[in-house]
RNA sequence: GGUGAUGUAGCUCAGUCGGUUAGAGCAUCGGAUUCAUAAUCCGGGGGUCGGUGGUUCAAGUCCACUCAUCACCA
């Protein structure tokens, strides 16, 4: 029976590039779709970028172009790289288009009649000087648990409390360094509280196979017993400016990126069927037979299991057949990091010249089906690769063909080796089913395994037969043309089972066996009688740890500011929101604890210190300096003396704010003569030491410091 | 802090309903082999199954506590 499926994996933000760990959810959905596809059922992948809300707003602005200018440039290398690992989607959108929108009004005003949408005051930060509200990601300020500074505005990174961005101490605007002031605004709640979004999601998420178990033990954990009502409503608008789409009938108020994203789905797959002449209705409509997936990271389980099916079942559509949750990548046992150089991207891996097959032999033959984090072991990776592909597949391969060409003419046996095949490697194609099984159920890992214990299985038989051997014996002939017949045919199996994972690999296999390209149903014959097989060329190389260590050195070596990257400060960490947001924020707190740790001076004794004159100052004026980019005049009141003093401040600070403010300045610093007049010392400020993070943060004194107090 | 998971050989992982002496691949050591781009085959060594206590004729598996790691807490 011919099942339709419409397969999602999640929708890659617009504002960085693709990376190993984003790789892992493309290559796994990838396998599924390319193994559903060869079992003969329609299938269908779609997958889009995602491109609104602040972030992307925000750095467009930076770099000095408009949000749909970047989108389409981060569009076009999204789609390189994922084309670079053979993954291959039928139709990879955007959510900045007609469709997404459509079914975001839609399903927004149906929502509306169904009473489930809500309109409240909220109060929340406000940029006086950005003139915008802004999300939690973009407050920053002291901890209010243990003190912390410059935390942001929803978690504390050193004590893991959460809280709301009002509850920051001191806090500042991570866009403009201005003091946020509070302000209400109407915001559109969905109202998931409301006893039928309840019942239903209790229900939908625990029926039977819906999500993993472990994933439905979590929906268990948010929703709560009955009548405990956990859920609260949700929050979908945000006010100008603000990159999306704009709420109907409410000038100013725009769809959070949240709402528009999962609809993203259905807009790429409605672009889809209008270029495919297919039924979007048989896919979408509310008693759609056909099935559908998403593929997500375990991060985004809570929108995927929650409000999307709450969403679409109170909008008169069909809600997913099932939720896949994956977990995150480690790279040899650590969170991915940019000064260790396992901040691996797609491009570097790719222009380093690695086969991208490896990587997805390797995360195939480590995923399971579940939530579980899996592990790039970049040993183990090498090893693993070149053991099992190379050694134990290919070389079937390439053990026989030489006999066949040299020996036979490339022609395989004349007479039909079905019985002998199945009596010499029993199981090799009887285990189609069983593969089968473990592919359908995610676990690739299970899958690969047994295709490799029939690899070895086959090469077990050919030193059992040695082939070497009777092609020196006389009137040996016959049998050892059988051998080699067999072990093509094993190769040939084998190969059905791999092309999931290895379709490239397996185009050329397909080449070498002159067959038309491969479907799983022909695992259930042999090649034909007297065969006309290819001559043999190596099919993979093996890979050469060497390439591991320059592939490490070169994303280590691209933490140094480029001068595009010096001229676009990346934006601040974004609101959670997708698979890459959760790495981004792991490789932001990874590489703070490496900067504190690892690039330290060397010691110096207190006599060396006691020689840098540190004072607190007041600043008593601040201007902006004619022709100067990044200079900001200071007036330093020492508590008595004043100084001018010229600090690299302007890309952070705006002067006016600066006024009458405490800081700490080098007082015994050597003036200097500027373009712009004379430097009598130095303000202090921290910032990142490799320049990747943005923010430049002026210190100051507890209060109750006085002007020319000595620092020590 | 609460909740959900994970912890088995040097590494990466299997281990079903509790049931023989806990398995595989890789790595390592010894041997064989030379068709295959040093690829293959046979064999050996390697484990207090995170820890403690309990249930049981029997525990990697079930229960309690505990330690470590990861995630989530909208």
């Amino acid at each position: 029976m011919t099942r339709k499926i419409l397969l999602t994996a999640a929708l890659p933000y617009a504002n960085g590039a693709i990376h190993l760990g984003h790789l892992v959810e493309y290559i796994q959905t990838d396998i599924w779709t390319r193994f559903q596809k060869m079992s003969g059922h329609e299938c269908w992948f779609v997958c889009a970028d995602d491109t609104h809300g602040t972030p992307i707003m925000l750095r467009a602005e930076k770099e000095g172009i408009t949000p749909e200018q970047l989108i389409e440039r981060v569009h076009a290398e999204h789609a390189r790289d994922f084309a670079g690992f053979h993954v291959a989607f039928d139709n990879y959108y955007t959510t900045h288009s007609e469709e997404t929108r459509h079914y975001s009004e839609d399903i927004f005003t149906k929502l509306k009649a169904a009473g489930l949408i809500e309109v409240r005051s909220i109060e929340q930060y406000y940029d006086p000087v950005k003139l915008m509200f802004l999300p939690d990601r973009f407050i920053k300020g002291e901890c209010p648990k243990c003190g912390t500074k410059d935390q942001y505005g929803d978690a504390c990174e050193s004590c893991g409390a959460a809280y709301a961005p009002t509850d920051l101490k001191n806090p500042y605007s991570a866009v403009s360094g201005a003091q946020p002031v509070l302000k209400s605004s109407d915001h559109y709640f969905f109202k998931l509280s409301d006893p039928r979004c309840q019942d239903f999601l209790r229900q939908w998420t625990q029926q039977e196979e819906r999500l993993q178990p472990e994933a439905a033990n979590k929906l268990q954990e948010w929703l709560g017993t009955p009548g405990e009502n956990k859920l609260t409503d949700w929050d979908i608008s945000r006010d100008a400016p603000y990159f999306g789409f704009e709420i109907p009938g409410a000038p100013g108020k725009f769809f959070y990126v949240w709402l528009d994203a999962p609809i993203g789905y259905m807009g790429s797959f409605k672009n889809f069927c209008d270029k495919k002449g297919l039924d979007f209705d048989e896919f979408w409509g509310k008693d759609s037979k056909a099935e559908l997936y998403h593929f997500i990271g375990k991060d985004i389980l809570y929108f995927h299991a929650l409000f999307w099916p709450a969403e679409l079942a109170h909008a008169g559509y069909r809600t997913p057949t099932k939720v896949f949750a994956h977990g995150f990548l480690t790279v040899d046992g650590a969170k991915m990091s940019k000064s260790r150089g396992t901040f691996i991207t797609a491009e570097s891996y790719l222009t380093q010249g690695l086969n991208p097959e490896w990587l997805r032999y390797y995360f195939a033959a480590k995923l399971n089906g579940t939530m579980e984090d899996i592990d790039l072991n970049l040993d183990d990776f090498t090893q693993r690769v070149n053991s099992d592909l190379i050694g134990k597949y290919i070389n079937i391969a390439s053990r026989a063909a030489g006999f066949v060409a040299k020996r036979f003419g490339g022609t395989l046996l004349h007479t039909h080796s079905s019985e002998r095949f199945h009596a010499d490697l029993p199981g090799v194609s009887e285990a189609a089913q069983e593969i089968a099984g473990y592919y359908e159920a995610r676990d690739t890992a299970r899958a690969l395994r047994r295709v490799m214990a029939l690899a070895d299985q086959i090469n077990q038989y050919v030193d059992r037969n040695q082939p070497w051997v009777l092609a020196k014996q006389e009137g040996q002939e016959a049998k050892l043309h059988e051998v080699c017949t067999l072990l093509i045919n094993a190769f040939r199996l084998l190969t059905i089972y791999l092309k999931p994972v290895l379709p490239k690999l397996a185009q050329r296999a397909e080449e070498f066996l002159n067959v038309a390209p491969l479907h799983w149903m022909d695992a259930g014959h042999l090649l034909p009688p007297a065969h006309l097989i290819n001559g043999y060329e190596h099919l993979m190389q093996r890979i050469d740890p060497k390439q591991i260590d320059a592939l490490i050195a070169a994303n280590r070596e691209s933490l140094e500011p480029t001068p595009t990257q010096a001229a676009v400060p990346p934006a601040p960490t974004p609101e959670p929101h997708s698979p890459q947001r959760h790495a981004q924020h792991q490789q932001a707190t990874e590489d703070k604890v490496q900067a504190q740790a690892g690039a330290l001076e060397p010691t110096i004794s207190i006599d060396d210190f006691s020689k840098v004159d540190l004072r607190v100052a007041r600043i008593a004026d601040a201007q902006h300096v004619e022709g100067a980019d990044k200079l900001i005049r200071l007036t330093l009141d020492l508590g008595g003396e004043t100084r001018n003093v010229f600090a690299g401040i302007k890309s952070a600070y705006d002067p006016a704010q600066l006024v009458g403010r405490l800081t700490v300045m080098v007082a015994n610093l050597a003036p200097r003569k500027m373009k712009f007049g004379l430097s009598e010392g130095m303000v202090l400020a921290a910032s990142d030491t490799d320049g990747k993070s943005p923010g430049l943060f002026l210190l100051s004194p507890d209060s109750g410091a006085q002007p020319g107090m000595r620092v020590k």
